[in-house]
DNA sequence: TCTGGGGTCCTCCCCCTG
DNA sequence: TCTGCAGGGGGAGGACCC
Protein backbone atom coordinates (compact mmCIF):
# COMPACT_ATOMS: atom_id res chain seq x y z
CA UNK A 1 0.00 0.00 0.00
CA UNK A 2 1.36 3.61 -0.73
CA UNK A 3 1.20 6.86 0.58
CA UNK A 4 -1.83 8.96 -1.41
CA UNK A 5 -0.63 12.16 -3.00
CA UNK A 6 -2.19 14.45 -0.53
CA UNK A 7 -3.11 18.36 -0.33
CA UNK A 8 -0.31 20.48 1.26
CA UNK A 9 -2.60 22.94 2.74
CA UNK A 10 -5.50 22.48 6.16
CA UNK A 11 -7.99 23.09 3.13
CA UNK A 12 -10.98 21.04 3.95
CA UNK A 13 -13.34 22.13 6.80
CA UNK A 14 -15.60 20.03 8.95
CA UNK A 15 -18.49 21.90 11.12
CA UNK A 16 -19.92 20.29 13.33
CA UNK A 17 -22.85 21.99 15.99
CA UNK A 18 -22.38 21.52 19.43
CA UNK A 19 -25.20 19.02 21.46
CA UNK A 20 -27.12 20.34 18.30
CA UNK A 21 -30.53 19.45 18.88
CA UNK A 22 -30.15 20.89 22.87
CA UNK A 23 -28.91 23.78 21.70
CA UNK A 24 -31.53 24.82 19.35
CA UNK A 25 -34.03 24.38 22.68
CA UNK A 26 -31.99 26.14 24.29
CA UNK A 27 -31.84 28.92 21.82
CA UNK A 28 -35.75 29.20 21.52
CA UNK A 29 -36.84 28.65 24.96
CA UNK A 30 -34.65 31.24 27.13
CA UNK A 31 -35.47 29.30 30.40
CA UNK A 32 -33.21 26.78 29.51
CA UNK A 33 -30.18 28.70 29.02
CA UNK A 34 -27.69 27.42 30.90
CA UNK A 35 -29.77 24.40 32.46
CA UNK A 36 -29.23 20.85 31.65
CA UNK A 37 -31.48 19.82 28.67
CA UNK A 38 -32.31 16.74 27.58
CA UNK A 39 -33.92 15.40 24.20
CA UNK A 40 -34.75 12.56 23.73
CA UNK A 41 -37.92 9.74 23.86
CA UNK A 42 -40.00 10.58 26.97
CA UNK A 43 -41.42 6.91 27.27
CA UNK A 44 -40.49 4.41 29.54
CA UNK A 45 -37.94 2.76 26.49
CA UNK A 46 -36.55 6.25 25.49
CA UNK A 47 -33.19 7.18 25.19
CA UNK A 48 -30.99 10.42 25.09
CA UNK A 49 -30.76 12.04 21.36
CA UNK A 50 -28.57 15.03 22.74
CA UNK A 51 -28.02 16.35 26.24
CA UNK A 52 -26.75 19.78 26.83
CA UNK A 53 -23.28 20.37 28.02
CA UNK A 54 -24.57 21.18 31.54
CA UNK A 55 -26.35 18.07 31.71
CA UNK A 56 -23.33 16.13 29.93
CA UNK A 57 -21.20 17.69 33.21
CA UNK A 58 -23.51 15.50 35.67
CA UNK A 59 -22.78 12.26 33.48
CA UNK A 60 -25.03 12.25 30.81
CA UNK A 61 -23.94 10.46 27.47
CA UNK A 62 -26.03 10.63 24.60
CA UNK A 63 -27.93 6.93 23.45
CA UNK A 64 -28.00 6.46 27.61
CA UNK A 65 -31.54 5.05 28.46
CA UNK A 66 -33.64 8.54 29.63
CA UNK A 67 -34.31 6.62 32.84
CA UNK A 68 -30.65 6.20 33.28
CA UNK A 69 -30.28 10.27 31.86
CA UNK A 70 -32.71 11.34 34.55
CA UNK A 71 -31.23 9.34 37.65
CA UNK A 72 -27.96 11.20 36.86
CA UNK A 73 -29.42 14.47 36.31
CA UNK A 74 -32.92 14.92 37.60
CA UNK A 75 -32.55 18.98 37.49
CA UNK A 76 -32.65 18.41 33.78
CA UNK A 77 -35.52 19.73 32.04
CA UNK A 78 -36.46 16.39 28.87
CA UNK A 79 -37.67 17.47 25.64
CA UNK A 80 -39.24 15.49 22.70
CA UNK A 81 -37.36 16.19 19.55
CA UNK A 82 -38.34 18.67 17.25
CA UNK A 83 -37.11 17.71 13.71
CA UNK A 84 -38.92 20.54 11.70
CA UNK A 85 -36.84 22.88 13.89
CA UNK A 86 -33.92 21.30 13.97
CA UNK A 87 -33.89 20.90 9.80
CA UNK A 88 -34.40 24.93 9.98
CA UNK A 89 -31.61 25.50 11.79
CA UNK A 90 -29.62 23.32 9.91
CA UNK A 91 -29.67 24.52 6.53
CA UNK A 92 -28.64 28.12 7.96
CA UNK A 93 -25.27 25.95 9.24
CA UNK A 94 -25.04 24.55 5.63
CA UNK A 95 -25.69 27.81 4.02
CA UNK A 96 -22.68 29.39 6.22
CA UNK A 97 -20.90 26.21 4.60
CA UNK A 98 -22.33 27.01 0.90
CA UNK A 99 -21.48 30.74 1.28
CA UNK A 100 -17.72 29.61 0.53
CA UNK A 101 -17.59 26.26 -1.13
CA UNK A 102 -19.12 24.60 -4.00
CA UNK A 103 -18.06 21.55 -2.74
CA UNK A 104 -20.40 20.57 0.77
CA UNK A 105 -20.94 17.20 2.02
CA UNK A 106 -23.35 16.85 4.77
CA UNK A 107 -22.77 14.19 7.17
CA UNK A 108 -25.84 14.47 9.05
CA UNK A 109 -28.65 17.20 10.55
CA UNK A 110 -25.46 19.13 12.29
CA UNK A 111 -22.33 18.56 10.54
CA UNK A 112 -20.43 18.92 6.90
CA UNK A 113 -17.38 18.79 5.50
CA UNK A 114 -16.47 21.80 2.96
CA UNK A 115 -14.12 21.95 0.53
CA UNK A 116 -12.03 25.41 1.04
CA UNK A 117 -9.43 24.83 -1.68
CA UNK A 118 -10.47 27.82 -3.70
CA UNK A 119 -10.63 30.20 -0.68
CA UNK A 120 -7.24 32.70 -0.78
CA UNK A 121 -6.57 32.89 3.44
CA UNK A 122 -6.26 36.50 4.58
CA UNK A 123 -3.74 37.70 7.06
CA UNK A 124 -4.99 35.57 9.79
CA UNK A 125 -4.46 32.46 7.77
CA UNK A 126 -6.15 29.03 7.77
CA UNK A 127 -7.42 29.99 11.62
CA UNK A 128 -8.41 33.20 10.66
CA UNK A 129 -10.69 31.31 7.54
CA UNK A 130 -11.97 28.30 10.32
CA UNK A 131 -12.72 31.87 13.09
CA UNK A 132 -14.78 33.48 9.72
CA UNK A 133 -16.61 30.39 9.04
CA UNK A 134 -17.57 29.30 12.75
CA UNK A 135 -18.70 33.03 13.08
CA UNK A 136 -20.38 33.05 10.21
CA UNK A 137 -22.67 29.96 11.04
CA UNK A 138 -23.22 31.23 14.72
CA UNK A 139 -24.64 33.97 13.19
CA UNK A 140 -26.95 32.64 10.38
CA UNK A 141 -28.12 29.82 13.07
CA UNK A 142 -27.63 31.39 16.15
CA UNK A 143 -26.14 28.12 17.80
CA UNK A 144 -23.05 27.48 18.81
CA UNK A 145 -20.92 25.31 16.09
CA UNK A 146 -17.34 23.94 16.33
CA UNK A 147 -14.78 24.10 12.95
CA UNK A 148 -11.63 22.07 12.24
CA UNK A 149 -9.73 22.04 9.55
CA UNK A 150 -6.91 20.33 8.09
CA UNK A 151 -5.43 18.57 4.50
CA UNK A 152 -8.02 15.81 4.61
CA UNK A 153 -11.90 14.53 5.33
CA UNK A 154 -10.04 12.32 8.27
CA UNK A 155 -7.92 14.99 9.81
CA UNK A 156 -10.77 17.64 9.76
CA UNK A 157 -13.28 16.19 11.36
CA UNK A 158 -11.20 15.13 14.51
CA UNK A 159 -10.13 18.49 14.83
CA UNK A 160 -13.49 19.44 15.07
CA UNK A 161 -13.90 17.13 17.71
CA UNK A 162 -10.81 18.38 19.25
CA UNK A 163 -11.98 22.25 19.44
CA UNK A 164 -15.52 21.38 21.23
CA UNK A 165 -17.19 23.28 22.59
CA UNK A 166 -18.01 26.73 20.97
CA UNK A 167 -14.05 26.09 18.64
CA UNK A 168 -12.12 26.11 16.02
CA UNK A 169 -8.72 23.85 15.32
CA UNK A 170 -6.76 23.62 12.24
CA UNK A 171 -4.13 21.35 12.29
CA UNK A 172 -1.61 22.07 9.54
CA UNK A 173 0.28 19.15 7.58
CA UNK A 174 3.57 19.45 9.92
CA UNK A 175 1.53 19.18 12.80
CA UNK A 176 -0.40 16.04 11.79
CA UNK A 177 1.75 13.67 13.60
CA UNK A 178 2.00 15.84 17.35
CA UNK A 179 -1.97 15.61 16.67
CA UNK A 180 -2.89 11.73 15.34
CA UNK A 181 -0.42 9.73 17.40
CA UNK A 182 -1.42 10.33 21.18
CA UNK A 183 -5.35 10.23 20.20
CA UNK A 184 -7.01 6.81 21.50
CA UNK A 185 -7.40 4.52 18.53
CA UNK A 186 -11.40 4.56 19.61
CA UNK A 187 -11.83 8.59 18.64
CA UNK A 188 -11.04 7.36 14.90
CA UNK A 189 -13.53 7.01 12.81
CA UNK A 190 -14.89 3.37 12.33
CA UNK A 191 -13.23 1.88 15.61
CA UNK A 192 -16.78 1.67 17.86
CA UNK A 193 -16.57 -0.80 21.51
CA UNK A 194 -15.75 -3.98 19.44
CA UNK A 195 -12.92 -3.30 17.09
CA UNK A 196 -11.52 -1.28 19.92
CA UNK A 197 -11.52 -4.18 21.90
CA UNK A 198 -9.96 -6.36 20.03
CA UNK A 199 -7.13 -3.82 19.23
CA UNK A 200 -6.30 -3.78 22.95
CA UNK A 201 -6.00 -7.49 22.62
CA UNK A 202 -2.60 -6.68 20.30
CA UNK A 203 -1.23 -4.17 22.98
CA UNK A 204 -2.76 -0.72 20.25
CA UNK A 205 -4.46 1.89 22.26
CA UNK A 206 -3.44 4.83 20.48
CA UNK A 207 -2.57 5.94 16.99
CA UNK A 208 0.90 5.57 17.60
CA UNK A 209 0.53 1.78 18.49
CA UNK A 210 -2.00 1.46 15.59
CA UNK A 211 1.32 3.00 13.47
CA UNK A 212 3.54 0.10 14.73
CA UNK A 213 1.08 -2.74 13.34
CA UNK A 214 1.66 -4.10 9.92
CA UNK A 215 -1.29 -4.17 7.33
CA UNK A 216 -1.43 -8.18 7.50
CA UNK A 217 -2.11 -7.67 11.28
CA UNK A 218 -4.44 -5.36 11.03
CA UNK A 219 -6.34 -7.49 8.63
CA UNK A 220 -6.37 -10.48 10.79
CA UNK A 221 -7.70 -8.82 13.60
CA UNK A 222 -10.34 -6.14 11.68
CA UNK A 223 -11.04 -7.96 8.69
CA UNK A 224 -9.74 -6.53 5.18
CA UNK A 225 -11.64 -3.79 4.89
CA UNK A 226 -11.55 -2.11 8.40
CA UNK A 227 -8.15 -3.23 8.85
CA UNK A 228 -6.59 -1.83 5.64
CA UNK A 229 -8.70 1.43 6.30
CA UNK A 230 -6.96 1.48 9.87
CA UNK A 231 -3.24 0.94 8.25
CA UNK A 232 -3.80 4.44 5.96
CA UNK A 233 -5.71 6.42 8.82
CA UNK A 234 -3.26 5.85 11.54
CA UNK A 235 -0.67 7.49 8.24
CA UNK A 236 -3.05 10.32 7.86
CA UNK A 237 -3.48 8.85 4.26
CA UNK A 238 -6.57 10.15 3.32
CA UNK A 239 -7.39 11.82 -0.23
CA UNK A 240 -11.02 11.13 -0.45
CA UNK A 241 -12.85 14.42 -2.05
CA UNK A 242 -15.33 16.03 -0.49
CA UNK A 243 -18.96 14.71 -2.27
CA UNK A 244 -21.75 16.61 -2.64
CA UNK A 245 -24.32 14.06 -2.98
CA UNK A 246 -25.10 10.10 -2.02
CA UNK A 247 -26.69 7.97 -3.46
CA UNK A 248 -29.50 6.01 -0.84
CA UNK A 249 -29.43 2.69 -0.69
CA UNK A 250 -32.17 1.94 2.02
CA UNK A 251 -35.62 3.65 3.40
CA UNK A 252 -37.34 1.95 5.97
CA UNK A 253 -39.00 2.86 9.53
CA UNK A 254 -38.80 0.80 12.89
CA UNK A 255 -41.13 1.55 16.13
CA UNK A 256 -40.09 0.06 19.92
CA UNK A 257 -43.49 -0.56 21.35
CA UNK A 258 -43.70 0.56 25.12
CA UNK A 259 -44.89 -2.73 25.79
CA UNK A 260 -43.70 -6.54 23.93
CA UNK A 261 -46.27 -7.80 21.26
CA UNK A 262 -47.36 -11.12 22.57
CA UNK A 263 -48.12 -13.40 19.48
CA UNK A 264 -48.17 -13.74 15.73
CA UNK A 265 -51.58 -11.91 15.70
CA UNK A 266 -50.58 -8.87 17.66
CA UNK A 267 -47.34 -8.67 15.69
CA UNK A 268 -48.99 -8.42 12.12
CA UNK A 269 -51.62 -5.66 13.46
CA UNK A 270 -48.68 -3.86 13.74
CA UNK A 271 -46.51 -4.39 10.35
CA UNK A 272 -49.08 -2.15 8.34
CA UNK A 273 -48.43 1.34 10.11
CA UNK A 274 -44.82 0.11 9.82
CA UNK A 275 -44.41 -0.53 6.17
CA UNK A 276 -46.74 2.96 5.79
CA UNK A 277 -44.11 5.16 7.38
CA UNK A 278 -41.62 3.07 5.26
CA UNK A 279 -43.21 3.68 2.12
CA UNK A 280 -43.51 7.35 2.84
CA UNK A 281 -40.38 7.59 3.55
CA UNK A 282 -39.01 5.41 -0.28
CA UNK A 283 -42.04 7.68 -2.22
CA UNK A 284 -40.45 10.76 -0.71
CA UNK A 285 -37.04 9.62 -2.21
CA UNK A 286 -39.40 8.93 -5.63
CA UNK A 287 -38.10 5.67 -5.62
CA UNK A 288 -39.00 1.54 -5.95
CA UNK A 289 -37.70 -0.93 -4.23
CA UNK A 290 -36.69 -4.46 -4.65
CA UNK A 291 -35.89 -6.00 -1.50
CA UNK A 292 -38.49 -6.11 1.79
CA UNK A 293 -36.65 -6.77 4.55
CA UNK A 294 -38.25 -7.56 8.52
CA UNK A 295 -36.94 -6.83 11.02
CA UNK A 296 -38.26 -8.24 14.74
CA UNK A 297 -36.17 -7.64 18.07
CA UNK A 298 -37.42 -9.86 20.79
CA UNK A 299 -37.61 -8.63 24.58
CA UNK A 300 -34.14 -10.38 24.99
CA UNK A 301 -33.07 -7.81 22.82
CA UNK A 302 -31.92 -10.33 20.19
CA UNK A 303 -32.54 -9.10 16.92
CA UNK A 304 -33.92 -11.36 13.51
CA UNK A 305 -34.27 -10.43 9.79
CA UNK A 306 -35.90 -11.59 6.77
CA UNK A 307 -36.04 -10.49 3.35
CA UNK A 308 -37.85 -11.36 0.20
CA UNK A 309 -36.99 -10.15 -3.33
CA UNK A 310 -38.90 -9.16 -5.91
CA UNK A 311 -38.35 -9.77 -9.55
CA UNK A 312 -38.03 -6.31 -10.00
CA UNK A 313 -37.73 -3.18 -8.02
CA UNK A 314 -41.79 -1.80 -7.92
CA UNK A 315 -43.22 1.13 -6.21
CA UNK A 316 -46.57 -1.05 -5.97
CA UNK A 317 -47.66 -0.28 -2.17
CA UNK A 318 -49.95 -3.25 -2.33
CA UNK A 319 -46.74 -5.28 -3.59
CA UNK A 320 -44.77 -3.80 -1.02
CA UNK A 321 -47.23 -4.65 2.03
CA UNK A 322 -47.67 -8.11 0.74
CA UNK A 323 -43.80 -8.66 0.58
CA UNK A 324 -43.37 -7.10 3.71
CA UNK A 325 -46.28 -9.59 5.29
CA UNK A 326 -44.00 -12.11 3.63
CA UNK A 327 -41.02 -11.60 5.04
CA UNK A 328 -42.41 -11.18 8.63
CA UNK A 329 -44.03 -15.15 8.11
CA UNK A 330 -40.16 -16.21 7.85
CA UNK A 331 -39.38 -14.81 11.45
CA UNK A 332 -40.20 -17.21 13.84
CA UNK A 333 -41.97 -15.71 16.88
CA UNK A 334 -40.43 -17.36 19.89
CA UNK A 335 -40.66 -14.31 22.51
CA UNK A 336 -42.22 -11.53 22.68
CA UNK A 337 -41.77 -8.80 20.57
CA UNK A 338 -39.93 -4.97 21.34
CA UNK A 339 -39.75 -4.03 18.23
CA UNK A 340 -40.87 -4.39 14.54
CA UNK A 341 -39.35 -2.46 11.51
CA UNK A 342 -39.14 -2.90 7.67
CA UNK A 343 -36.81 -1.47 5.34
CA UNK A 344 -36.67 -1.28 1.22
CA UNK A 345 -33.32 -1.68 -0.64
CA UNK A 346 -32.22 -2.50 -3.70
CA UNK A 347 -33.58 0.81 -4.78
CA UNK A 348 -33.69 2.03 -8.25
CA UNK A 349 -34.10 5.26 -9.15
CA UNK A 350 -37.54 5.30 -11.09
CA UNK A 351 -40.44 3.72 -9.93
CA UNK A 352 -41.19 1.07 -12.20
CA UNK A 353 -44.82 -0.45 -12.22
CA UNK A 354 -44.50 -4.14 -11.65
CA UNK A 355 -45.81 -6.34 -14.53
CA UNK A 356 -48.94 -7.81 -13.34
CA UNK A 357 -49.91 -10.50 -15.38
CA UNK A 358 -53.10 -11.09 -13.45
CA UNK A 359 -53.99 -7.82 -14.00
CA UNK A 360 -53.93 -4.67 -11.64
CA UNK A 361 -53.37 -5.05 -8.06
CA UNK A 362 -56.59 -4.75 -5.95
CA UNK A 363 -55.93 -3.21 -2.53
CA UNK A 364 -59.37 -4.58 -1.43
CA UNK A 365 -59.00 -8.09 -2.60
CA UNK A 366 -59.82 -11.05 0.22
CA UNK A 367 -56.23 -11.57 1.70
CA UNK A 368 -54.43 -8.42 0.02
CA UNK A 369 -52.32 -7.14 3.00
CA UNK A 370 -52.99 -3.35 1.93
CA UNK A 371 -56.75 -3.02 3.29
CA UNK A 372 -58.70 0.09 1.65
CA UNK A 373 -58.34 2.27 5.02
CA UNK A 374 -54.34 1.84 3.88
CA UNK A 375 -54.76 3.14 0.37
CA UNK A 376 -55.08 6.53 0.94
CA UNK A 377 -52.93 9.34 3.35
CA UNK A 378 -49.59 7.93 4.24
CA UNK A 379 -49.32 6.65 8.17
CA UNK A 380 -53.42 6.68 8.32
CA UNK A 381 -52.67 3.17 9.47
CA UNK A 382 -50.76 4.97 12.54
CA UNK A 383 -53.35 6.51 13.90
CA UNK A 384 -53.62 6.07 17.79
CA UNK A 385 -56.43 4.18 18.66
CA UNK A 386 -57.80 3.56 14.64
CA UNK A 387 -56.91 1.39 12.52
CA UNK A 388 -55.44 -2.06 13.20
CA UNK A 389 -57.19 -3.32 16.56
CA UNK A 390 -54.07 -5.24 18.22
CA UNK A 391 -56.41 -7.03 20.81
CA UNK A 392 -55.03 -5.37 24.38
CA UNK A 393 -57.00 -3.40 26.52
CA UNK A 394 -53.89 -0.39 26.21
CA UNK A 395 -54.15 0.24 22.96
CA UNK A 396 -51.88 3.04 23.55
CA UNK A 397 -48.88 0.95 24.73
CA UNK A 398 -48.91 -0.37 21.06
CA UNK A 399 -49.70 2.34 19.32
CA UNK A 400 -46.27 2.35 16.31
CA UNK A 401 -46.40 6.22 15.26
CA UNK A 402 -47.91 8.91 17.05
CA UNK A 403 -48.95 11.45 14.61
CA UNK A 404 -49.75 14.76 15.75
CA UNK A 405 -51.68 17.15 13.96
CA UNK A 406 -51.82 20.95 14.44
CA UNK A 407 -54.75 22.00 16.04
CA UNK A 408 -56.69 21.44 19.13
CA UNK A 409 -54.30 20.10 22.04
CA UNK A 410 -55.55 16.58 22.31
CA UNK A 411 -54.51 15.43 25.82
CA UNK A 412 -52.92 12.29 24.15
CA UNK A 413 -50.69 13.86 22.30
CA UNK A 414 -49.40 16.75 25.28
CA UNK A 415 -45.63 15.55 25.81
CA UNK A 416 -43.26 17.91 27.16
CA UNK A 417 -41.28 20.09 24.49
CA UNK A 418 -44.22 20.49 22.11
CA UNK A 419 -44.93 24.11 20.71
CA UNK A 420 -48.27 25.28 21.48
CA UNK A 421 -50.27 28.68 21.36
CA UNK A 422 -52.96 30.06 24.23
CA UNK A 423 -55.40 32.60 22.83
CA UNK A 424 -53.94 34.78 25.93
CA UNK A 425 -51.25 34.01 26.99
CA UNK A 426 -49.80 33.75 23.32
CA UNK A 427 -47.17 31.14 22.60
CA UNK A 428 -45.46 28.32 24.30
CA UNK A 429 -44.33 25.35 24.98
CA UNK A 430 -45.32 22.24 26.90
CA UNK A 431 -42.88 21.84 30.11
CA UNK A 432 -45.14 18.73 31.70
CA UNK A 433 -47.74 16.95 31.24
CA UNK A 434 -49.92 15.39 34.64
CA UNK A 435 -51.83 11.98 34.84
CA UNK A 436 -55.18 14.39 35.04
CA UNK A 437 -54.90 15.35 32.06
CA UNK A 438 -53.38 19.14 33.18
CA UNK A 439 -49.92 20.52 31.28
CA UNK A 440 -47.75 22.90 32.28
CA UNK A 441 -46.94 25.43 29.36
CA UNK A 442 -44.69 28.20 29.82
CA UNK A 443 -45.28 30.75 27.32
CA UNK A 444 -41.70 32.48 25.41
CA UNK A 445 -40.19 32.67 22.61
CA UNK A 446 -36.16 33.32 21.37
CA UNK A 447 -37.22 37.05 21.56
CA UNK A 448 -39.18 37.57 24.53
CA UNK A 449 -36.88 35.65 27.12
CA UNK A 450 -37.65 33.89 30.25
CA UNK A 451 -41.31 33.54 30.62
CA UNK A 452 -43.87 32.30 33.49
CA UNK A 453 -45.09 28.74 33.40
CA UNK A 454 -48.69 28.56 33.87
CA UNK A 455 -50.56 25.35 34.53
CA UNK A 456 -53.83 24.22 31.94
CA UNK A 457 -56.38 22.18 31.33
CA UNK A 458 -56.26 21.13 27.25
CA UNK A 459 -59.93 19.74 28.03
CA UNK A 460 -61.55 23.05 28.84
CA UNK A 461 -58.84 25.80 27.47
CA UNK A 462 -57.80 26.50 24.14
CA UNK A 463 -54.81 24.68 23.94
CA UNK A 464 -53.43 25.24 20.22
CA UNK A 465 -51.10 22.47 19.22
CA UNK A 466 -48.87 24.78 16.48
CA UNK A 467 -45.43 24.33 14.60
CA UNK A 468 -41.99 25.03 15.41
CA UNK A 469 -41.07 28.67 14.69
CA UNK A 470 -37.59 29.03 12.30
CA UNK A 471 -34.12 30.83 13.42
CA UNK A 472 -36.05 33.73 11.72
CA UNK A 473 -38.91 33.16 14.26
CA UNK A 474 -41.30 32.67 11.96
CA UNK A 475 -43.99 29.19 11.80
CA UNK A 476 -42.43 26.71 9.75
CA UNK A 477 -44.83 25.00 7.49
CA UNK A 478 -46.09 21.10 8.49
CA UNK A 479 -44.70 18.85 7.40
CA UNK A 480 -45.43 15.46 6.09
CA UNK A 481 -47.32 13.61 9.46
CA UNK A 482 -44.83 10.86 10.03
CA UNK A 483 -42.80 12.90 10.09
CA UNK A 484 -43.91 14.56 13.23
CA UNK A 485 -41.96 13.75 16.36
CA UNK A 486 -43.29 10.51 18.14
CA UNK A 487 -42.65 9.25 21.80
CA UNK A 488 -39.05 7.46 22.06
CA UNK A 489 -38.61 8.65 17.99
CA UNK A 490 -35.14 10.06 18.59
CA UNK A 491 -31.70 10.33 16.23
CA UNK A 492 -28.58 11.81 16.86
CA UNK A 493 -27.10 15.68 17.31
CA UNK A 494 -24.50 15.92 19.84
C1' DT B 1 -36.48 1.47 35.14
C1' DC B 2 -31.16 -0.96 30.87
C1' DT B 3 -30.56 -0.62 25.74
C1' DG B 4 -34.24 4.67 19.85
C1' DG B 5 -34.24 5.22 14.97
C1' DG B 6 -32.24 6.48 10.68
C1' DG B 7 -28.87 4.67 7.93
C1' DT B 8 -24.10 2.40 5.58
C1' DC B 9 -20.85 -1.02 5.08
C1' DC B 10 -18.68 -5.40 5.87
C1' DT B 11 -18.31 -10.41 6.61
C1' DC B 12 -19.89 -14.90 6.52
C1' DC B 13 -22.41 -18.33 4.48
C1' DC B 14 -25.34 -20.67 1.30
C1' DC B 15 -27.04 -21.54 -3.20
C1' DC B 16 -26.81 -21.42 -8.03
C1' DT B 17 -24.37 -21.66 -12.28
C1' DG B 18 -20.85 -22.57 -15.61
C1' DT C 1 -24.31 -37.69 -16.84
C1' DC C 2 -21.95 -36.97 -12.61
C1' DT C 3 -18.67 -34.56 -9.62
C1' DG C 4 -15.79 -30.92 -7.94
C1' DC C 5 -14.53 -26.25 -7.96
C1' DA C 6 -14.70 -21.24 -8.35
C1' DG C 7 -17.17 -17.13 -8.51
C1' DG C 8 -21.22 -14.29 -8.13
C1' DG C 9 -25.34 -12.94 -5.89
C1' DG C 10 -28.21 -12.53 -2.13
C1' DG C 11 -29.61 -13.15 2.72
C1' DA C 12 -28.49 -12.65 7.58
C1' DG C 13 -26.20 -10.58 11.16
C1' DG C 14 -23.26 -7.34 13.17
C1' DA C 15 -20.35 -3.09 13.78
C1' DC C 16 -20.54 1.48 13.36
C1' DC C 17 -22.09 6.41 12.81
C1' DC C 18 -25.03 10.49 14.13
Amino acid sequence: MTAPRLRTEPSIAHLDADAFFASVEQAQRPSLRGRPVLVGGTGPRGVVAAASYEARAMGVRSAMSMASARRACPQATVVVPRFDAYTAYSARIMAALRERSDAVEPLSIDEAFADLGAVRPGPGGWPGVARDLRERAVELAGVPVSVGMGRSKLVAKLASAAAKPAGVVVVAPEDEDAFLLPMPVRSLWGVGPVSAERLEKIGVRTVEDLRGQPLDTLTMVLGDAAGSNLFRVARGWDDRPVAETRERKSAGAEHTFERDLHGRAEVAAQLPAVVDQAYARLERHGGAARTVTAKVRFAGFSTVTRAVSLPSPTADRAALHEAAARALDLVELTEPVRLLGVAFSGLSEHAQLMLDLAGPADPAAPGSPAAPDLGGDPGAGADPGAGADPGTDDPDALRPVARRRRGRLRVDDAAPGLDVRHPVHGRGWVVRTRDDGRVAVRFETAATGPGRQIWLDPATEEVELVGALGPDGAELPEGPAEEQPAPGRVSGGG
